[in-house]
DNA sequence: CGTTCGCATACTCATATGAGCACCTCGATA
DNA sequence: TATCGAGGTGCTCATATGAGTATGCGAACG
């Protein structure tokens, strides 16, 4: 039924062998009985068709672009691993954060539930850490122990619900959990300083210090978070801080585009986990869901935070344009 | 990275397994130890990939079509080979019919000189025969003789070519050749019998009848076709024909719609191998090309006439459509 | 002419894959 | 509560496939 090499015929011996194997699921040595070749010669030329591409193979779940911005975030910035969530479309950008919220909070969930990580694990507070607890199946893990990184006593009147993370994670894993007693942010380092000799303060900091993992959500410096809103950190600060080029936090300390940490006297004020310290876990996971979290993300990749991302597509694709 | 059955998460886990099998090439073995799951699993897990089409294969070269075509026309009317050409576009009827014509017989030449039928090998005339004769390569086989299956010798001015045609398939094959020293359809029964019965014709008759393999062209019924244009056939007698619904002619003899002879009395005049003869070799090649040749094509396959047809991608469109 | 090179071929052998089977787990049902 | 059945699991074993290698054929070259 062909001919010459490289000649049209050719194409059509290809066409043929491959819809022969592809489509009808013959195998190479029917194929080549039937048209006259060896199986090595049907082999040889099933190879060609793949790379003439007169074959195409691809994988066509939507899904499949969420894995494949995983699988390129891994691979540029050497992480363990990174989960990118599908989140549906919404009307209102606050809608939107919330769903996008909840996507990315049953990815890490069901992530932490498979790699079950045990010793003592470190968590952050937050809307998204909410999330995250909220979904923990029972017995997800056997940790001996869960402890807050950073401090979260607020004077303001949003509660951080601190107390409720704290309790899920460890009463589904049956661990103990300790918390730190103390705001993210003080008003001087001097105060700082004495909060975190506080005995019971510096023995829970202590055990932070010791966790294995780390898991962690990615805020932004908006009004309404919960670490300016503390208290005490007044506006002009706050603005302050803005205009320094703040990208985000993690655990309450402050970073800008690169990493770095953004006004060192600020973060003298924080009590909680170093980064330093945060960056020696082996399993350190940060969650980042939402609009406009793509710099923080960025941010703490830079600075060597996480081992492992869990982010929605949009910050996803962010990460990977401007990374 | 993933969990529960059924959950949306379970697609990820899918499509991860196919990214990492189709896209990397892995082993299932190896993704099996990455994912943690039996290579067991992940086989299962790339079937149902497949079935769910979350992977897709296909064949994506245009001459697929074609290729799909053929494949149709073996199974639909259990012929042994079928061959599709792809006609180029072009702005005149006439200049496609060219092509198509050509483009067929590149085909059917390439199938001849691939298959190598050996022992008597019978041929018809016209152009498309012409075609494919200029098409054989030199040394296409090693057959022992080539014979015309029907007369040819005509009163008009067309030159039926006859002798080139059977001096390329002799000489490309180092074959014998003999022709039909008698016009394609005579005036009366009687003068075809005496024709028949001469000892030169019966000879070259008898020995197309021993041929094993045939190949011809199937014509259409117009005003210009060589056999009408022998001048045996008058004008009256040529709208009749058509009026009495004869969608074309193999080798000489006129074909209604549903592959019966169309008209006893002009068939019996009709100087050439019969139908029936032909019908009982094993490799009878019939070769439609250009525009109106699907009736014909149809009706030879349905008389039981061809094994192998050779055609162009409209011939093969109607011919499956009406079919 | 004979030589050599390049490329396609057909082989052997190791590996990857698929079919069939026995088992197990879990939820539904009597 | 006991039993059953549908799915899911991992096995063995036969088969299909691919890597690597030696051979052969034809074209280009001296």
């Amino acid at each position: 039924m062909v001919a010459k090499r490289g000649s049209p015929g050719d194409v059509r011996l290809l066409v043929r062998i491959a819809q022969l194997y592809y489509r009808m699921h013959l195998s190479q040595a029917q194929i080549g009985e039937q048209l006259g070749l060896s199986r090595f010669a049907v082999g040889r030329l099933l190879d060609r068709a793949l790379d003439e591409s007169i074959v195409r193979i691809e994988v066509v779940h939507p899904a499949a672009r969420l894995v494949d911005l995983e699988d390129r975030l891994v691979e540029r910035f050497g992480l363990a691993a990174a989960l990118v969530a599908d989140v549906p479309a919404a009307a209102s950008s606050e809608a939107a954060d919330d769903l996008a919220r909840d996507a990315v909070a049953e990815l890490a969930a069901d992530f932490l539930a498979q790699r079950r990580p045990t010793g003592v694990i470190g968590v952050s507070w937050g809307r998204t850490m909410l999330a995250v607890a909220r979904r923990l199946p029972q017995g997800w893990t056997s940790a001996a122990a869960v402890v807050q990184l950073n401090g979260a006593a607020s004077r303001s009147n949003q509660p951080t619900r601190v107390g409720e993370i704290l309790e899920r994670f460890a009463s589904t894993s049956g661990a103990s959990f300790h918390g730190i007693a103390a705001p993210a942010i003080v008003g001087s380092a001097a105060l700082r300083d004495a909060l975190v000799n506080d005995p019971a303060i510096r023995e829970t900091i202590d055990l932070a210090r010791s966790a294995t993992s780390a898991v962690f959500g990615l805020g932004i410096p908006a009004a309404d978070s919960p670490h300016l809103a503390s208290g005490f950190v007044d506006e002009a600060e706050q603005a302050r801080l803005r205009s320094m080029g703040a990208a985000g936090d993690v655990i309450g300390r402050f970073l800008d585009d690169n990493g770095v940490i953004v006004w060192p006297e600020l973060d003298a004020r924080t009590v909680g986990l170093s980064l330093a310290d945060l960056a020696q876990k082996p399993l350190r996971m940060g969650i980042a869901a939402g609009a406009g979290r793509g710099p923080i993300a960025l941010a703490a990749i830079r600075a060597g935070i996480l081992s492992v991302i869990a982010c929605d597509e949009s910050t996803a694709e962010w990460v990977l344009v401007h990374g």
